[in-house]
DNA sequence: TATCGATGATTAAACGATTAATCATGCGAT
DNA sequence: ATCGCATGATTAATCGTTTAATCATCGATA
């Protein structure tokens, strides 16, 4: 749309001086004198000038644009992502256009391309699994995780895995079936490596993948928990809080309470993690920061780059690439119940008479 | 970024012709003979050519960029109106910026402000509860619900809640408990008024909402739903996912078996409504259908205003203000059980008397 | 044959900002 | 008195595209 605000020369002819003079004023560059550079300033403030971003991304070649990239919109890390993106962005004085690329790998490029030739200056991505960045001919911050080559920051998912393990190894748990998705995918293999070397040799861990079990089972299918539990363990580390939910209330439609007969935790803190009961015990990223080291790193990448040159993008890096995880213990998870290492045919049968002891850490319900 | 591709002159100076016969060409709007045209249209494809949008917003005023602007990007529902809204917008040739608000209004029109200073083309509002849109200078589509004023799209909140409460009527319920979260919310009455409309008189129905409660008693405080059971409620109607969530864990935790004992319904078809157990009955949007109704609106009203103008930014409407919602029946929700109306003595105490019906409608875990 | 109209292409002027090059001025040093 | 230099401001070109105005050409009509 046309600018309502007025131009650059509006305020030049306002004040008697050329619109070059008026521009160096508003940018600190060339040689004006203090006093002029005052009396400019402050009637473009009143005038509420706004520069044409338009006008301005012609001449220099820098749109102030980042484009987000996500593997999957409707990942329900998403909100939290972009809306860490989107407040550093701003804070840099960067526009943040999104692209989605509804977890397909050719549309991911083809959205890739439209941001591209939209001149974004550089971009952020957090890859899906697996997936290799091309080059883009513009600078690029990967948010993956710090073990995968080429990442610019991430949060320590390693670390959050060895927190989350250490918090239920202390409460007791000796069995416990790791639940993850996809085996392809970085951040999760992370956090399983995290929580598999915390716990060492004194206990037993066991994985087990959603979707293989989804191909063979069709989607939303039981993991067989209450066999598991019957099995013996007695905790249920997920990758993320939405495989914890999943595990949750399976857990519970079984009849079997947690956290008093099983522990289940989760991962990322999602919108829904803190309102469910129990509520979820969980490991949180610091996106925030995250995103402001991301940003950060861009935007000095396309500050040092030359406008002129369309070279090959390689990802940028940063100063610290591992932001710690916050662990955060809410109700999901306890001691394991006293019976835990008779038999499975005890155990099965141990729900009419197990007492329930009822722990509550970090309550966030408590007025 | 500086482009890599060539530029509008380029192509001129290859085929011997001048720059505007080349724009005129590709744009199909001056005079240039049909064979000239066909070889103007080969070379730009075969160079790669993607004009310049700077160059392009510079002359017309046009940015070919919308905003997308939400109360909260917190919010779960955000990855579906995202995601619809950058494929509506981008094969419309359109980008799309995001501005978040983090539930803030003050946020929020600072948000607005940036994607004007931006020269966005219009914008796309999911206003906040009660949020009034001032006027910002471009055409702006409203996505809130077809009773408010103002409205451009929206799903017929109103229609959903008749069909959840249609289902749930169909099922045998009687009395049952209506969840929302804030009397405020323009979307959350409309869907309560549907549900209400659609029991009538023959049923009791009540409304819980949840914010004044959590303002007492503490964020993710107990609903008290287990008592609600034992007073003869036989099914939990709650105006989006997140609460049905709420609620059926809730339940779980109090050992009131779902769907047997009580059912649960939600809105929105969430992304974890598919994968809880039991998987939840929603109701779902059309999100795909609102965005891109929502955005040829917007490209029709951007078409017929004068970039020169910096007019007044009214609302634009749309054709089809309402998009019918879906009903999704999962496995949430059931018959009530047969105690329904024995006093509340009895039926506290009826879980160990009632047999579980596994009943299984819509089951997407059946490979 | 001179003229009119239609057709097809070119010229040139924007759009709004940035910036290298230029110009004017005043002051101190030779 | 003049040269040099630092300072402060202006000129003019430029980014890439669009578009109104202009121009050339040719066939048909008066």
């Amino acid at each position: 749309m046309a600018r309502s605000g007025p131009k650059l020369t509006r305020i030049a002819r306002t004040l008697g001086v050329s619109a070059a003079t008026v521009s160096n004023a508003l940018s600190g560059k060339g040689r004006v004198s203090a006093e002029l550079a005052e009396k400019i300033r402050a009637t473009a403030a009143e005038l509420g000038y706004v520069p044409s971003l338009a006008g301005r991304a012609l001449r220099t070649g820098r749109t102030a644009v980042l484009g987000l990239v996500l593997p999957d919109i409707a990942n329900p890390l998403f909100p939290q992502i972009a809306q860490a993106i989107e407040l550093a962005a701003s804070s840099a004085g960067y526009g943040v256009l999104i692209a989605d690329s509804r977890g397909d790998v050719t549309t991911q490029t083809k959205a890739i391309e439209r941001l591209i030739d939209r001149d974004v200056d550089g971009m952020v991505i957090v890859p899906r699994r697996g997936t290799r960045i091309a080059d883009v001919g513009c600078p690029v911050a990967v948010i993956d995780t710090p073990s995968t080559p080429g990442n610019t920051v991430a949060a320590d998912h390693w670390g959050g895995g060895r927190q989350i393990a250490e918090h239920l190894r202390a409460l007791g748990h000796r069995r416990v079936l790791v639940i993850g998705n996809n085996p392809a995918s970085n951040v999760q293999n992370d956090r399983i490596g995290g929580i598999r070397s915390a716990f060492g040799d004194g206990a037993f861990v066991e994985i087990l993948w959603i979707e293989p079990l989804e191909r063979e089972q069709g989607k939303g299918c039981p993991l067989g928990l209450a066999a598991k539990v019957a099995e013996g363990f007695t905790a249920f580390a997920c990758v993320s809080d939405l495989h914890a939910l999943r595990a949750l209330t399976e857990l519970q439609r079984a009849g079997i309470n947690v956290p008093e007969r099983a522990s289940v935790t989760g991962f990322d803190d999602l919108i829904w993690s803190p309102v469910v009961t129990p509520a979820l015990t969980t490991a949180r990223m610091d996106m925030t920061r995250i995103a402001a080291i991301a940003v950060e790193a861009l935007v000095k990448a396309i500050g040092e780059r030359d406008p002129a040159d369309a070279g090959i993008g390689a990802p940028v890096t940063a100063e610290n690439a591992e932001v710690p995880m916050q662990l955060v213990v809410r109700q999901s998870s306890a001691a394991p119940p006293a019976t835990q290492f008779q038999p499975a045919q005890t155990i099965a049968n141990a729900r009419t008479t197990t007492t329930a002891k009822n722990i509550a850490p970090e309550g966030e319900h408590q007025p």
